[in-house]
DNA sequence: CATTTCGTGACAGAGCACCT
DNA sequence: AGGTGCTCTGTCACGAAATG
């Protein structure tokens, strides 16, 4: 598991299928490695870790348990919030637009001053040509020039929506994949949407029932070592009973 | 025929230069 | 310093064309 700093998305979501419990809780570090002890699989819960350990053996030192409430709030807590690593995944292009911002005001200043220039060179030869009087080719070279900067900026506004409609289609494609039995599956914008609804309505109905289950799990551990602690002290006084005797 | 793709105009926001 | 005008960029909505 992966520790809250170094979270992925794959982390973030968590499995949806438990019921042929191969795959194990990924619960706490401390809570797997603990229990070095063979966990009891049970047919309805999956794996259970053993606190019996009565041998004649002295009692082993347990690892502290899980505090049931603050450590299912803390549980509850990490699940519902964004980790910090997937933050940019949201602000990638934001940060690659402040990132190039440098860039791309250079670049306009000079299209700009460019354009200008061209239109400071074209004013110039107005003026000598103004001299001369104005004739037909200056006007038909302005607009030219005006016929060739509109043409740019549609040019260059089409490829901007090309852009922006890529990405969206990126968008969705990416959200294909990651959703079960829409890859390579024929379906539309709408109803892709719509899929991802349901099937976060599902993971966040998963996500609370195995909470739940986890937060029993441990109230019935904690039992069940209050149990086994009894257990040992029975066993010790029974043995100092028979020692004396 | 529903859906997607594409070009286009309109608009908002940010940045810059210029003026007062 | 603040106002103004201009440009650029990104976004949205619309209609037409393309697609399956």
């Amino acid at each position: 598991m992966n520790t809250e700093t170094d979270f992925t998305f794959d982390d973030y979501i968590m499995p949806t299928t438990y019921a042929n419990s191969q795959t194990k809780l990924d619960l706490d570090p401390s809570f797997s490695t603990a229990y070095s002890a063979p966990l009891l699989t049970t047919p309805d819960i999956g794996f259970l870790p053993t606190v019996f350990d009565l041998p004649d053996s002295p009692p082993v030192s347990t690892p502290p348990l899980l505090s049931s409430s603050a450590t299912i709030s803390e549980k509850i807590a990490k699940v519902n919030t964004l980790p910090d690593s997937f933050l940019p995944q949201f602000f990638q292009y934001s940060k690659e637009t402040y990132e190039n911002g440098h860039k791309k005001k250079a670049k306009r200043m000079n299209s700009t001053n460019g354009f200008n220039n061209n239109n400071n060179s074209n004013s110039s030869s107005n003026n000598k040509t103004s001299d001369e009087d104005s004739t037909d080719e200056d006007n038909q070279g302005n607009a030219d020039d005006v016929a060739a900067a509109l043409e740019m900026r549609r040019q260059i506004h089409i490829q901007s929506e090309q852009k922006r409609r890529a990405q969206i289609s990126d968008g969705f494609q990416e959200l294909r994949q990651h959703l079960p039995g829409c890859i390579n599956k024929k379906m539309s914008k709408a109803a892709l949407l719509h899929r991802t609804v349901q099937h976060l309505q599902h993971l966040k109905k998963n996500q609370s029932s195995l909470l739940t289950e986890l937060e029993r799990l441990v109230n019935e551990n904690e039992q069940l070592k209050k149990f086994q602690d009894s257990v040992l002290q029975k066993q010790a006084l029974e043995r100092m009973y028979h020692v004396s005797m």
